[in-house]
DNA sequence: CATAAAATTTAGGTATAACTAAATTTTTGT
DNA sequence: ACAAAAATTTAGTTATACCTAAATTTTATG
């Protein structure tokens, strides 16, 4: 039953699990945008797997797409592919959270199932990968996650840092340089309110923070 | 310089470097059945691969084909690759010597020169796979084989396996149950010169053996 | 509410890498 | 040496997945 897909298929699947997580449909463009291929392309990719047997997408014209029950799974399957090879190569062989997501990306689409659950065996099954980003589970639900953006919280909240949502490699580095990186407590002792900058206190160290990083941090209170 | 090669090509190269081992060059009949292409096909990729700048093959009309260097540098790093991947499944993720094939066989073709680094230093810079194969080094050169086929022993003579040449999964599974495998020593004590029968030792087991096994398995005197 | 801007789709093409059927070339057996 | 068999190539298609340019639809604005 469950048929094989293509590379191409699984990453637009990927792709617009991750633009739809929020609830509205993803449209071409911003489909387009992420998977750097022509607004075009994109319509005639959709309209595949719209007409593919089982759905993969629910398409209407001009009105974006969003994944069907069997698209949002085979979207799952790669997601978790991705999350535990980056779990993987950090533990086993010493990549760091910011050269992962390349080789990960490659990866995910021709590992089997066997080898799956080997790493994820081998890692005593984990629920994040490196960036703090929670790993579908192996019947392919992805679990509720209770963080809310850095960029959300005010002076006198704190938290703990669950998840960095980035795969730029000089952003991941600087956040590592700051000691930004999941596991970690933070104060925020003041807002700014034009600006939306931040001052979170990290142990004794005390840094002033832009909305293109806190919006990208992840916290639990 | 080094251009991106497809899979494709990649599994070209790879399979004519295996044909052309031995000196001759690779038939077109002979590449569409190794890789269950059909014959026509294979003439146009063969034309493809000859035409390319870099040319990767060495071709003329009903004269089949030979790898040139830059052909032979790609076929050895592919090989390179599978055979690292080979020895990393089994070494790391528990993989037995039979289980390994199919899946490095999809990996070899997307991990980065960065990954074959990471799991080579990991196992401590091997120089054969899990079968014995031989390890192109990290310059992709081939090493030199001081193995002859135990097809080629005769009574009274011994050596110790070094290599199992096959990816039959039936086949590798019966050869560990007999412990025919690499680093075992075995002596020849009789030659059956009809059926080309061999019956060996190994340690105080007795094993009578056809040429079907016997041209499979290498050994070093 | 009309029109400009933005988003999307249609139309027509390209490259890669497979296929089958038919033609041709090479090899082999007598 | 020549005909039959085997191997190989040519010719013509197919599927996947991308592209650009142009047309259309939707949305936003004065």
């Amino acid at each position: 039953m469950k048929k094989k897909l293509t590379i191409s298929t699984e990453d637009y699947l990927k792709t617009i699990y991750e633009l739809t997580e929020q609830g509205e449909s993803a449209s071409t463009n911003a489909l387009a945008k992420k998977l750097n291929i022509s607004a075009p392309s994109v319509t005639g990719m959709i309209k595949k797997l719209a007409a593919s047997k089982p759905a993969l997408v629910e398409y209407q014209k001009h009105q974006g797409v969003t994944l069907t029950r069997e698209g949002k799974r085979a979207a799952l399957e790669v997601i978790r592919h991705h999350r535990l090879l980056e779990a993987w190569l950090v533990q086993t062989l010493g990549y760091s959270w910011d050269e992962v997501h390349e080789e990960a990306e490659r990866l995910e689409h021709v590992i089997s199932e066997d080898f799956e659950r080997r790493i994820a065996a081998a890692m005593g099954h984990p629920t994040r990968d490196p960036h703090g980003e929670l790993i579908p589970t192996e019947d392919l639900k992805m679990p509720e996650d209770p963080s809310i953006p850095l960029s959300a919280l005010r002076s006198g909240q704190s938290g703990t840092i669950t998840c960095v949502k980035s795969s730029e490699t000089a952003l991941l580095r600087h956040l590592e340089e700051l000691g930004l990186v999941p596991e970690t407590e933070i104060q925020v002792v003041d807002y700014s309110p034009f600006d939306h900058n931040l001052t979170i206190k990290i142990g004794r160290q005390t840094l002033v923070l832009g909305l293109n990083i806190t919006s990208k941090i992840f916290i639990e209170i």
